[in-house]
DNA sequence: TCATCTGTTGAACGCATGTTCAATATTCTA
DNA sequence: TAGAATATTGAACATGCGTTCAACAGATGA
């Protein structure tokens, strides 16, 4: 069913559509493109796959399957709770930056992959606080949520950080101890101790959350 | 030099430029929609500002200009350390989901409004650290870059936060107090007291930090 | 061997886009 | 008020796009 080469003809093409698209955005990208990166004609890309837009949803899925594959191998390596770990620890297609592109420009998929993400960090996160590793908290969804967030929105923007503290999340950096350090000191210091003195918070809980707090009996 | 309506001509496209950019991305407006959206011809809106990618720039240029205004303001009232919660006390909407757009299209002028903030971040959190507010750190710098980062990541990300936890933080949801508490409450226990117990971050630190703490002598 | 089917090509079509331009309306200046 | 400068229009143009399609190549199966 296919030829004697590495790839077959169609995962050719989806692999280069995912890093084009990773690359330039699907907007900036066109099917020519992807044809020409693939040693293809453009027909080919239609015929294969129908459309540019079925052609997308077919890298999502892509893209989603080999996350579902790489979080299912980092979960027990103790990292779940930086989402993008799992990516530098495995030398995937440009999953993740094809990843950091399409988190803003709303495809369904991506938010369902999304949503799995957060549910699998409570679970996690649920264990941890079993083991006494993971401190409790009343907003345990809201604390998951956000978490993942934070990590995926390191990655939207890694052009940002990488500019900012020298390092490139989307590239496995454990390579270099600089970077390691750069990246992970600080947050390691927010995750256990935080940043803000008690005083600091009482404060801020008072202006932000004070009128909130009798209405807060049911959360999700 | 103007009507008698409202705005210039010229501040009506830009509005309606910024407006449309926020919501469908620079590709995914034309020209025309931004013209019909000003109520004007197509061809008026080249004659004012050249091209579409000059009109891009003047917009990039204008919101910078907001923030940077709004961020003035903010400053005093405490909420420096979350950018995001500078747009919500000010009515600048559009500003926000713009910023939210065109964090990941890597416009020099967005680049150089992030630095801005780091840096303003930074000073912030300097004068916090030396009236009791705030922790000291080693990593001064990479710290107030990753806090800036999480903030503007969950400004790009907030259609992901709002399916996850229903609050959006491009709008003023200081009049919800559930959203408020489903935002703040949580982040406001990670900034005080993190989410890990020391024996994990002991593992973590030595798993991810361990072979760089001796090249950690200098910083940025 | 012949017919059939799939893989593949590349020219062509229709459309939306950014931009140009001559023409017209409006405002400003003196 | 006359003339110049500016604001504004809308048709037109060139380009690049996604997609279609007739044609061909090569494998498959009877």
């Amino acid at each position: 069913m296919r030829s004697t080469d590495d790839r077959s003809t169609v995962a050719r093409i989806r692999d280069a559509a995912i890093t084009e698209f990773a690359a330039n955005g699907v907007d900036g990208t066109s099917i020519r493109t992807i044809a020409t990166a693939a040693g293809v004609s453009p027909g080919l890309v239609i015929h294969h796959f129908g459309s540019k837009d079925e052609l997308r949803v077919a890298c999502d899925e892509y893209v989603a399957g080999i996350i579902r594959d790489v979080k299912g191998g980092a979960m027990a390596s103790g990292g779940a709770f930086d989402v993008t770990a799992a990516f530098r620890t495995v030398g995937e297609i440009p999953a993740a930056k094809y990843l950091a592109r399409t988190l803003v420009d709303g495809s369904p998929h991506v938010a369902e992959l999304v949503d799995e993400i957060v549910t699998d960090a409570m679970k996690y996160v649920a264990t941890g606080v079993e083991t006494g590793m993971i401190k409790p908290t009343e907003h345990e969804w809201e604390r998951a949520a956000i978490l993942t967030i934070w990590g995926l929105g390191s990655l939207v923007l890694h052009e940002h950080l990488e500019r900012l503290i020298g390092v490139d999340i989307t590239s496995d950096f454990s390579a270099d101890p600089k970077a390691t350090s750069a990246y992970m000191a600080p947050i390691l210091e927010i995750y256990s101790n935080g940043f803000l003195t008690e005083t600091t918070v009482q404060i801020l809980r008072a202006a932000f959350v004070d009128a909130a707090t009798e209405a807060e009996k049911e959360s999700t």
